[in-house]
DNA sequence: ACAAAAGTGTTCCCCTTACACCCATGT
DNA sequence: ACATGGGTGTAAGGGGAACACTTTTGT
């Protein structure tokens, strides 16, 4: 047993490090690792954000991303299923994926925190979300987040929804990634409108059907109709396809 | 001054935490951060990346990614270009980009590390890399990884290495990333055949011509011409321009 | 009957692809 | 002269955009 490179006593070799781009009298520093958690869901034709209120200082009264610090012994996907589920009983059966980390050395007022982002996609949920602290949870529609009353995110959320929000954006052009904001079975028409109200842009029903079918393994039908909401035709219904990738993609107008 | 959720003392509110997904009275688990760098470049038409070999164990005579902690304050970005200078003699103007984080926990077998993985994007140096402790660093070509007379990588350096490449290929058709393996100024053929070298494939010299030079702002022309070596008629030479996006993209043969 | 939403057909146009051909230089 | 690589021209085919039109439901 011996104390080297990692700054702890573990039962393993003890020569200095020479693979490592350290001072050889160098202590590793002491940093805190947590995970942050972007949630988009759909409502009402909007793209909305999960955000809950701060009761304490830093920050007393913005709102920030759920997140906490990753167990000892901790995947961090785990990690931020289980801060998704703490925070707003979301077991997630939807997209997760990690997003970014965030290590600007004073980014948290308090200490050295190197924060991993995730970014999780999710079909409206029914309930209200609320946390497991009774805290105030509340989605906001993410191009309310800049505006004057929109919300104020604290620390460096705002980047980091922002970064979220964008790799979704862009995601939807060549992954399958649109299904997992609707619940399954689907009309094609809720997967339009993920586009549309992702990327705040009006598709062409037609020709969005034949993009999407044009992709073996993007959809597949489930056989049945969608009961018709106030007229109209009645719907085909679809699960999700085990394609991975869009080839070729449905690319947004210029960037 | 209070301990609160941070897990150290410091000169802001002492609320119990309300907003971090932690049990009250759990400790801040201790997590060493360190930067890994997948350094590519092209060499004799190879996509080739930079490790060195261990000399210590764990991974004794595996290879390695340059690498190392996180200093006390300094930035994920800033410690991903210490490690490549200390490492390598560069100081990057290429491109410097986070790749992903790997935080399982038993990846580093003497402790827990949470790695923040970057992708470095070079010419070809002319002088050999050597490492500032002399290790013996070199390149290796990536499709070399996998195969029997190819390096050992260490820890799960063969996943973060794969993701770099990933990365690199896919952001290739979109972004004009490829000059980044290139000298300026660098001629047409230079930047075909960094696509040719990464992706695997053999393109139409006139095809790629025209649809760089519809891009604006994706190259430049210096109004110079190379030397030709061995014969066939000097070509353009150009620079990088200000383009950030290729639309449309460069898209690969089906995936 | 009318509105509304789903789905089909059709046309135009741009981009990609493939390849023939010309240009400029080294040997 | 010939090989080699840079660069231009051009015709065929695929996919996207736009929109007319048909189908099926609720009111």
């Amino acid at each position: 047993m011996a104390r080297h490179r990692c700054g702890q006593t573990c039962p393993v070799a003890t020569n200095p490090p020479s693979n490592a781009a350290i001072p050889a009298a160098a202590a590793i520093p002491a940093v805190a690792v947590s995970v942050d958690v972007v949630l988009l869901t759909l409502r009402s034709g909007r793209l909305c954000v999960l955000v809950s209120q701060r009761a304490t200082e830093p920050f007393c009264g913005s709102w920030a991303l759920p997140g906490g610090f990753v167990a000892a012994d901790e995947d961090l996907d785990s990690s931020a299923r289980r801060q998704l589920a703490e925070e707003t009983g979301v077991t997630t059966t939807g997209h997760l994926e990690q997003l970014r980390t965030y290590g600007c050395p004073h980014r948290d007022p308090r200490t050295r925190v190197v924060s991993v982002a995730y970014l999780a996609l999710l079909p409206n949920l029914p309930q209200p979300t609320t946390g497991r602290d009774g805290q105030h949870a509340r989605w906001w529609p993410v191009e309310d987040l800049g505006s004057a009353d929109g919300p104020t995110l604290a620390f460096d959320h705002p980047q980091i929804v922002a970064d979220g929000v964008e790799r979704a954006r862009g995601k939807l052009e060549y992954t399958p990634l649109a299904a997992a904001f609707c619940e399954e079975p689907f009309t094609l028409a809720d997967l339009r409108r993920v586009y549309e109200a992702a990327w705040g842009v009006v598709l062409d029903p037609p020709n969005f059907r034949r993009k999407v079918l044009s992709t073996p393994g993007f959809v597949v039908a489930v056989g049945q109709r969608s009961s018709p909401r106030g007229g109209g035709r009645p719907a085909e219904l679809y699960r999700l396809g085990s394609a991975t990738a869009l080839h070729p993609p449905l690319l947004r107008r210029s960037v």
